[in-house]
DNA sequence: ACCTGAACACCGTTCAAGT
DNA sequence: ACCTGAACACCGTTCAAGT
């Protein structure tokens, strides 16, 4: 498309729009080169090489990652939002997610959110090694569960299925659990409740010493 | 090496081997034949094509994760003890896990282990929807996080590291936290207590309404 | 400084032909 | 029922040659 004198940024912007559409699989060095109507050995002249082409576009990518804006009265929502907030971006750009993971560049991609992550957990009064640890298992978690709805996404159907298992089995002893795991996991409810617990219980570990309290019944 | 009579099994020994010692990538469907004396070929007569011997490679591996045994006096212990141990049979099969990953197979890799889960959040007390709701939460939560690791052992060397960001910025608020949070994370530890907080959250939620209740300080 | 085509060393897969 | 080589349609990358 693009005409006279190639730039890398067109190179970047065309690569861009393949991987939008069809993953990053989809970006080859010929099929760009077709789309940018040039040789394919131009482009190794603007960025190298393939794997450098998918550095730089992550690097990009990456860079205009939203702002994120707590919200919430207390310290443990307002943590919680956070979390939230950064899934919502990072599942917005599901490509991004695979190629950071690829790439080993999450570290990198969650630097912004851990500013903000840092400034709540000192408003929730913990400092030093115990407040950084809080925010990294807030970011791993929130890392990996994203890591693991993608994977999820991409085969709807699981060869033998939780269905198929939680149909008969325990059915007897406690079938109101069976019908729950029958059911498609609610992603969107889980991650909630699992950041507010999680969220929760590290909070907490402070007050009562590293032990958490009496457990339910 | 193997000859006469080239069996599927012996080419799925084969595949195991190649990738057991360089991951998925390393293998091709002519290295593999060159690994068998055979034509490339032969290879599709036995197993149809390369995504299904993948798949059968997959299939194979997860049979034969170690059973899981909770141990623990408390529920929250014996819940979190599956969890550890779930994440260490895991690493310990470095590349089943992205296999399993690229394939979307998660669901499948974790029955064994969610019945296990099942009995001991049945033992603290959670019944139906809400202990389904437990038990999602921490299979989630044990593969995010190994997900997580695995990314992050791949490329060790991030590029603008922590450690660069926390060696000025917040020194003076809370030099503690800059440093821990300049110190590379400790996975294990990280793990250990995230489990604990996340299953102690999840216990107590039951117990005293949905918002659980105060946050230090 | 930028672009080119030819060539190299790889892929996975199909297919007609052998035994 | 099993194996084969030849061939097809792809890859990423290098390199000498052009302007």
């Amino acid at each position: 498309m693009a005409r006279s004198a190639l730039t890398r940024e067109q190179v970047l912007d065309a690569a861009a729009v393949l991987v939008r559409q069809h993953g990053p699989g989809a970006l080859t060095m010929r099929k760009l080169a077709a789309e940018l109507g040039t040789a394919v050995t131009s482009i190794y002249w603007h960025v190298g090489n393939r794997e450098s082409l998918l550095d730089a576009l992550v690097e990009r990518t990456v860079a205009d990652l939203g702002a994120i804006r707590p919200r919430g009265a207390t310290p443990a929502d307002r943590i919680a939002s956070v979390a939230r907030a950064l899934r919502r971006e990072l599942r917005a750009r599901p490509h991004l997610v695979a190629m950071v993971h690829e790439r080993g560049l999450t570290e990198r991609m969650f630097l912004p959110a851990q500013r903000v992550l840092v400034r709540e957990v000192h408003a929730a009064g913990l400092r030093g090694a115990r407040a950084a640890e809080v925010v990294r298992a807030v970011q791993f978690h929130v890392v990996g569960q994203v890591l693991v709805e993608r994977n999820r996404e991409r085969a709807p159907a699981q060869s033998p299925a939780e269905q198929d298992l939680w149909a008969g089995e325990a059915a007897g002893e406690d079938p109101a659990l069976a019908r729950a795991l029958a059911r498609p996991v609610d992603t969107d409810r889980l991650f909630t409740r699992s950041v507010r617990a999680l969220v929760s219980g590290l909070l907490d570990a402070g007050d009562r010493g590293v032990r958490a309290g009496p457990y339910s019944q």
